[in-house]
DNA sequence: TGAGGATGTTAGCGAGCGTTAACTGATGAC
DNA sequence: GTCATCAGTTAACGCTCGCTAACATCCTCA
């Protein structure tokens, strides 16, 4: 057999180390050396399959956006309604944020180490994905405001990736358990937008 | 005038810089001469004030671990019931999130850059915290079980935390409306630990 | 007045980093 | 059988970084 024929490159391999070793200590304090050692080659090696240590990040961060706009566009444009729409948005999210944690990690930490360009791209990939949450939740939630509607998906945001903050503990819920759970709370938290609209009528 | 009546000293003035170049490029991305060169000295300047780079992040770790717990002990000491406890702890954790921006994205970020004895300091604190949040929400939901209160409180440190990932733009509610959404979209996320115990029994 | 501490400066060291250069062995094509 | 290509090695370069050393300036106060 040859290398093509194994399930995953040596690329492919070299990313998911690369991934891990940057959400465990940050993009600046990961060396090439490191790298190449976790795949069991040497620093340089990398230089085979990667133009630079900022390409394979570029790469991840680039992947990671992509495949979460992609699937969002999917599941909302299956969806029958507003409330199935936002349901697999949280659904698809929430599968992210625990089978890639470090991914998910990085794609709101290191998206600063990036060139101009690719940062660019990112950036635009992650608007378009919050824009898709944004009209699902303002239709679902028509008595909030633009920017309510706006800051409570970042804060939701903030609530399905805390997934990674927690080191798999053993006192920790199991993955279907944490998915209905995390599921629960995003939809409770966007619920208060509902009530928001008579708190704003007080001030 | 001598420089001990300056409302701030010159070392709160650099742990403040300090922190906001942390959190916007992380802690290997930023170099001591671009920390003196925020507070109009050179570089090696700081080390009349820090004993190096590791202890001006540890000092901030310290400190707002350090106060975060003992500002919410003290809300907790004071609320009449469980629930004004559960209110005072939003709020306070709010009001950390929105006025120290900087330390509150260092606290979760950047903690594996300390020193062991340092790191095992802040740990000791960050868990303090987070049971002190973790014995008002079981009382307040008495249906969930502690692991689930467990994750529940670690998901809603993340939302809560979300607000320095919004860089503020126009378009973003003010301190006061986004204080009040943050607290509804925190006890709305709480709120649905009340329904778990349904959904529980389903499977 | 002048000694001494507090707070700066510039020059430079030593280590570590990402990257390139030069070379080596295995593999498959003709 | 030869030869190109792929995938790896080690050595080394150039740069940056944290930090120290040595020196300068100002302020205070006996």
């Amino acid at each position: 057999m040859n290398s093509t024929n194994t399930a995953v490159s040596r690329r492919d391999q070299i990313l998911r180390e690369a991934a891990r070793l940057f959400a465990e200590r940050g993009f600046h304090g990961v060396g090439v050396d490191e790298i190449g050692a976790a795949v069991g080659i040497s620093g340089p090696g990398l230089y085979r399959h990667f133009a630079g240590k900022d390409a394979m990040l570029a790469e991840l961060l680039v992947g990671i956006s992509g495949r979460l706009l992609t699937a969002g566009k999917r599941r909302v444009a299956e969806a029958a309604d507003p409330e199935g729409a936002l349901d697999a948005l949280i659904r698809g999210h929430i599968d992210f944020a625990i089978d890639d944690r470090p991914l998910i990690t990085l794609h709101d930490r290191e998206l600063d180490r990036l060139r101009e360009s690719d940062r660019k791209l990112v950036r635009q990939l992650q608007r378009q994905y919050v824009e898709e949450w944004v009209a699902v939740v303002a239709r679902v939630h028509p008595g909030a405001t633009e920017r309510e509607v706006r800051a409570a998906v970042h804060a939701v945001f903030g609530l399905l990736n805390s997934t990674p903050h927690l080191g798999a503990q053993s006192s920790l819920p199991g993955r279907r358990e944490m998915s209905e759970l995390l599921r629960g709370l995003a939809l409770g938290a966007l619920g208060a937008l509902d009530s928001t609209a008579d708190w704003r009528v007080t001030y």
